[in-house]
DNA sequence: CGGTGGACTATTTTT
DNA sequence: TAGTCCACCG
């Protein structure tokens, strides 16, 4: 047998990895190290030599672009395409037992999926009809604590009402889980909670998937929750081979949940697991590598892996102490445009990374003023936008009347004169009659004098709209019937008559919507004894999709550290290293969470492939105030001989700037060999002036713009320049 | 019902 | 500073 393919391309630790005996295996895996190579080979491995099948397999990650990246590598190294295997999500996998098994879950057949923003409504729901103070128990706190109760495994007869703080939570979270049955819906967390509850209550079903999946695969094992990891060993059972692949280095989610001591937990739950780590790294320079060992070395309680490559040394790193933000911006900009113009790499080749997203806006006003096409990943993304849902939560009714949720949204959207004294009076029934919304307000269309005419005529119509419409679009395909509920609705013209420059773009997103809806009819498996439907609407939830639409032009990548794992770039600007920002103030207090901002910070430096350039600024403002900052501690953690600190100092800038407290190296006043202002001669580009310099020695840089082709940043050891 | 203005807040985010 | 949320008013 030929597994050449499979074993040639690794190095011996990988290799060691992928032909493990069965088992369970934990690979710790560096930055860089080729882990998902690993993960996919290893599958390949488990099928071509071990003898299983595909349909064996059961291999989860985190996000569904990890999922698919990882299903496609598979089944090119296997040959095939579409087979049984299970690959995905967590919660996408968990969703699919769901589906199978509702009914042993205790679930409606066509439940559907609540996601955060539809959580977070309907908790702030039960807490009025509870009358909790919203000034006292923020709506966003007691959603993240349901949500960490139920990704610790905890319904809330588990917690302790005795105490009167958790007591209260609990008497929330119980009256939202009450709501969530009643509506027939599940949030995420309890997609997790619901299938390890289901699996542990049927032993039978839990034989047959331990059985099925005799091989289980985990990437960035690093972050998985509480609940996670029961689901996990749940489902592996004591027999399974399973091979987990994560870095303890890089769990930066922590405060959301993620475990890290999961590691050390699955080396004590199963005491045969063989440990393995993959060291050498294939991404970055050994000056970028070095400099990331150096920092993440402070961290305790690791695990313990040290990088290294056989790779060049490459540039030091470069660090600029910008005088504010928008001088910051403007070094970053010009920087990457000498890179962009004169050493021709692509713009997708430069990433700006930042702590958090309210830094992005400096760049992207640079940027746009000098016409650089760039893209910013984050933010909303194409299922959240509130025309979108508002779409949805018309389907989510059609599919289920009791959708408590999906009524409140589009009762009244567009407005059809069912105003909050109805709305209240149809909650208050709903609460006495312990029934869904649906139910309640037709209970009070039907029993005259129950409301005022006025009020039962725009229910009546409402209520009239939706049976129509889910009688009348019942047999047509997917996009026909958004089109039909767009239309008939009124929602399509109430979004267009937004006057504002954003209406028309909103009409664009439910075209864009009824698109994603004839493809996904098209070309998605849908599994069977679900409908297109219920279906598609679990996609959205699941899959929220990207934020910006098209933009696939070359673009400069503008992203937060935390979105940053898992991608590399050839030039890394990391930008705002100053104390307060990164790390965060928020998180200097406790030693743990200044590790995890540690971490975040290597996590960024290991992005870097060729060249590393790092910014703080000494005054920025925020919150419409001037702060001053000083430079990070991660800075001042790096080796010194490996950064050079680029000093644009040669003049004018400011005064008091020029020495900073954050300095590497004591900032040595850089010696110019030629002022700003001065006229200079080049032999290719001719005559220019001299706008700015950075640093000294051989390293500088010096910008001149020539008379004939501009502004142009050149090194000074290079360069040649003459005094004209 | 929709529009306005004052209060409040401001890490990181996937599913 | 800027964006969101909510209460109140016409």
């Amino acid at each position: 047998m030929d597994v050449s393919d499979l074993i040639d391309p690794l190095n011996d630790a990988q290799r060691e990895a992928v032909a493990a005996p069965l088992g369970r295996a934990l690979v710790l895996a560096g930055a860089g190290s080729g882990k998902t190579r690993v993960l996919t080979h290893r599958a390949a491995w488990l099928v071509r030599v071990e003898g299983t099948t595909p349909y064996n397999l059961l291999a989860v990650t985190f996000t569904n672009k990890a999922a698919a990246e990882m299903r496609g590598r598979i089944e090119r190294l296997l040959g095939i395409s579409g087979s049984g295997m299970w690959v995905g999500t967590f919660h996408g996998l968990s969703h699919r037992l769901l589906r199978l098994h509702w009914k042993e879950a205790g679930l409606p057949q066509g439940f559907q999926i609540l996601d955060s923003e539809d959580q977070r409504r309907l908790v702030k729901r039960v807490m009025r009809d509870l009358e909790v103070d919203e000034n006292r128990w923020p709506v966003r706190q007691l959603q993240g604590f349901i949500n960490a109760r139920k990704d610790a495994g905890e319904r809330p007869d588990d917690l302790d009402s005795n105490d009167p703080y958790t007591g209260q939570m609990a008497r929330v979270y119980a009256a939202y889980e009450a709501a969530c049955r009643s509506a027939g819906v599940v949030d995420f967390a309890e997609l997790m909670l619901r299938t390890v509850e289901m699996l542990q209550n049927h032993l039978e079903l839990l034989g047959h998937y331990r059985r099925r999946f005799a091989h289980v695969l985990v990437d960035e094992f690093q972050d998985t929750n509480g609940i996670q990891y029961q689901w996990l060993k749940l489902l592996a059972g004591p027999e399974a081979d399973v091979f987990i692949v994560g870095d303890d280095d890089q769990s930066i989610y922590g405060w959301r949940g993620a475990r890290v001591e999961n590691l050390q937990r699955f080396r004590s739950d199963y005491s045969d697991t063989r440990v393995l780590r993959l060291e050498q790294n294939y991404r970055s320079t050994s000056t970028i590598l070095e400099a990331a060992n150096a920092l993440i070395a402070l961290n305790s309680d690791r695990l313990g892996k040290k990088l290294w490559t056989e790779g060049e040394q490459g540039d030091p790193i470069a660090l600029y102490a910008a005088f504010n933000e928008q001088d910051e911006a403007r070094f970053v900009i010009e920087r990457l445009v000498s890179l962009i113009d004169d050493q021709g790499l692509a713009r997708s080749d430069v990433a700006i990374l930042y702590r958090s997203n309210a830094q992005s806006r400096t760049f992207e006003e640079a940027l746009l003023s000098r016409r650089i096409p760039y893209r910013v990943y984050g933010g909303l993304r194409f299922f959240e936008r509130a025309e979108i849902k508002d779409a949805l939560a018309y389907l989510r009714l059609i599919a289920n009347r009791d959708d408590s949720a999906a009524l409140e949204r589009v009762i009244n959207t567009p407005t059809r004169g069912i105003g909050n004294r109805t709305l209240e009076a149809i909650r208050l029934a709903a609460r006495e009659q312990d029934v869904s919304l649906w139910r309640a307000a037709s209970g009070l269309f039907a029993s005259h004098g129950a409301l005022p005419a006025r009020a039962a005529n725009a229910l009546g119509a409402f209520l009239g709209l939706i049976d129509r419409l889910a009688a009348e679009t019942a047999d047509m395909a997917l996009a026909d019937q958004l089109e039909t509920v767009l239309d008939r609705s009124s929602l399509r013209a109430h979004v267009g008559k937004d006057r504002s420059e954003r209406a028309q773009d909103k009409l664009e997103n439910l075209d864009e919507l009824i698109t994603a809806a004839r493809n996904f009819q098209q070309d998605a498996q849908i599994d069977e004894g679900m409908d297109p439907l219920t279906a598609f609407l679990s996609h959205a939830a699941l899959e929220a999709g990207e934020g910006q639409a098209g933009a696939w032009e070359d673009c400069v990548q503008l992203m937060t550290l935390h979105s940053a794992k898992g991608l590399e770039f050839p030039v890394v600007f990391l930008v705002g290293l100053e104390e307060g920002l990164f790390p965060h103030r928020m998180s200097v207090e406790e030693p743990g969470r200044l590790e995890e901002e540690r971490r975040l910070a290597y996590v960024g430096i290991t992005r870097a492939r060729q060249q590393l350039v790092m910014t703080y600024a000494e005054r920025r403002r925020l919150h419409g105030r001037d702060e001053f900052g000083i430079a990070s501690r991660f800075i001042r953690e790096l080796p010194p001989e490996l950064v050079d600190e680029v000093r644009a100092r040669f003049s004018v800038t400011g005064p008091g700037v020029a020495a900073s407290q954050g300095g590497m190296a004591g900032a040595v006043a850089p010696e110019a060999e030629f002022g700003l202002g001065e006229r200079v001669q080049h032999s290719r580009f001719g005559e220019g002036v001299v706008l700015d310099c950075e640093g000294n020695g051989p390293n500088a840089r010096i910008q001149v713009n020539f008379d004939a082709v501009g502004a142009k940043w050149l090194v000074a050891a290079y360069a040649n320049l003459e005094r004209v």
